[in-house]
DNA sequence: CCTTCTCATGCAACGCGTTGCAACAGGGCG
DNA sequence: CGCCCTGTTGCAACGCGTTGCATGAGAAGG
């Protein structure tokens, strides 16, 4: 293992030839530490490449692209490290139409999904958008519902026009 | 398998010796049939466990109990099935709080679920109750979700005053 | 009753994700 | 520096669900 000491200095994000890291991920290490966690090899794999996506990546993508930074990823590794990541707020999960998850990183606002199953699409729903239900919800049954989690299904305006589904 | 006849029974036990089975069980062979569809024992199979279910009920238990009647039952021709009476309206299947499957059988009104992150009960939460936030998905996005497949995580009351989660 | 057209079945293999377990390795401490 | 505790990894096996393909069997029509 190349024990290196690139890519996690806090103080300096000066280091012309790395990518600029959100300072979000540059905590992990430290947040990982203070709860009594280990940071490992593996799990900065993860980290570099959670870094370089955005939107929602499936698990398994997650997984092959670790592999292609380090063929030795196992999916085991990737998935509880992820499952600790979620518990630091770094990534969330829900799943897609199909029950297969879906990982979002570093969410700035809260938000739900809508997928087409039309057209495949999706589209994200922001907190406000659906705080009336879950006041409701709230209210009537004392049920406080993760919206982070919520994956509605349906049809898109397209499609309904298209007469799909 | 005791098959009681439940609640609110029409008046028409033709066979006394066969179990009394839900009208819109009855109408399934002929509804297959007129779209070109087959009547097959496999299905009958299905069937009738739907038939001995009520409430949601997961994939795997459904393959379980075709196996308890036919030992020959196969995952695949069972799921395959579900997707078709999935199409007739015998079923409708929404994804648990780990993304696997639950099917619901005849659902007498449309429902969406909510699943308890803290205790893994389940409610049913009617129509009206979410039909503000759907109609403002319309208005505002032309989207139409679908309620019978919507799956909300979060905390139940109990659970929130426990401080589980 | 037999033919024929097509849908359905069973099998085997796969994909995604999880779990139990033994071995490994962070990292705090002397 | 080296020990030790405990969290972490990799492996192997499993569980759920899906898919491609060759074979089997509904059911309509002669």
């Amino acid at each position: 293992m190349t024990t290196r000491n690139s890519g996690t200095a806090p103080p300096t994000p000066s280091d012309p030839s790395a990518p600029t890291v959100d300072p979000a991920f540059a905590t992990v290490r430290d947040r990982l530490r203070a709860s009594g966690l280990r940071w490992t090899p593996q799990r900065r794999t993860i980290l570099d490449v959670l870094a370089a996506s955005d939107g929602h990546v499936t698990g398994a993508e997650l997984v092959e692209r670790c592999r292609a930074i380090d063929p030795t990823t196992t999916p085991s590794t990737v998935y509880r490290t992820l499952d600790v990541l979620e518990d630091l707020g770094v990534v969330r999960h829900h799943h897609g139409p199909d029950g297969r998850e879906e990982f979002h990183v570093l969410p700035r606002t809260e938000h739900g999904h809508l997928h087409c199953r039309g057209c495949g699409q999706s589209w994200e729903v922001g907190a406000t958008e659906v705080a009336p239900m879950l006041d409701a919800l709230r209210a009537r049954r004392g049920f406080d519902a993760d919206i982070s989690h919520m994956s509605l299904v349906g049809l898109c305006a397209e499609c309904r026009v298209a007469g799909r589904g």
